[in-house]
DNA sequence: ATCAAAGTACGATCGCGGTCAAACTTTGAT
DNA sequence: ATCAAAGTTTGACCGCGATCGTACTTTGAT
């Protein structure tokens, strides 16, 4: 376990990379739920149904993409949602996926 | 040929399907073409680098994903974007997938 | 009636990505 | 020193989607 895994730089934040991550239902939920809790969450916390060698690998490529951010915390590894870095690179589009659709829309 | 291929309702758009369609470059360069040409553009008309039967494909996903609008005139299909109907259902999305990103922040 | 233009339909190929199990590593308790 | 918890790594599998070529259809000119 490196203790610091590679974290893009905003600069390099690709949409290609971001929506590629995005838009795998599982990914996505992942986001959701970082983006409603508004604190970090430990990678074993999230409520997805993957096995865990399944989610490391969805966790690295939101990391690679650029949308989360994780540190070690003793043995769990918490995640954190790039959300005002992800704003500032590609506008509206964080908050396009992780908002509520208004009423008279199916959910998802 | 079908005169009028099918069309979901606005009802029946989902997020899912929606960012499956965006997720390919040659679709999401698609919409970004109708979205900076600001009128409907025949199928044949794109600057896209795929054959003719890849095309149709590409074009069809878009249809039924809500994203575009087809009808013919004449022997040409001429592709509408459906933005009014896609800011309904997924406010921001488009806006932020067809908008330039900002000075400073590599193109794509 | 012919012909070309514009797409569509149909298979076939093929690489990539999501999935898992198993073995391993690291950390923190006991 | 042992043990369990939390992730990671590796390798394998497998299905889906992007791609193409070929044949076909439809429309509009000539």
């Amino acid at each position: 376990m490196d203790r610091s895994p590679p974290h893009p730089d905003v600069s390099e934040f690709d949409l290609q990379k971001v929506l590629e991550a995005l838009v795998d239902p599982v990914r996505r939920s992942i986001v959701t739920q970082l983006a409603a809790a508004g604190q970090d969450i430990a990678c074993g916390a999230f409520d997805i149904s993957v096995s865990k060698s399944t989610a490391t690998h969805h966790f690295k490529v939101l990391r690679e993409a650029g949308l989360i951010r994780q540190h070690y915390v003793g043995t769990s590894r918490m995640n954190t949602l790039r959300r005002a870095e992800m704003n500032g690179a590609f506008p509206g589009l964080l908050d396009a996926l992780t908002t509520q659709r208004r009423a008279g829309h199916r959910g998802h």
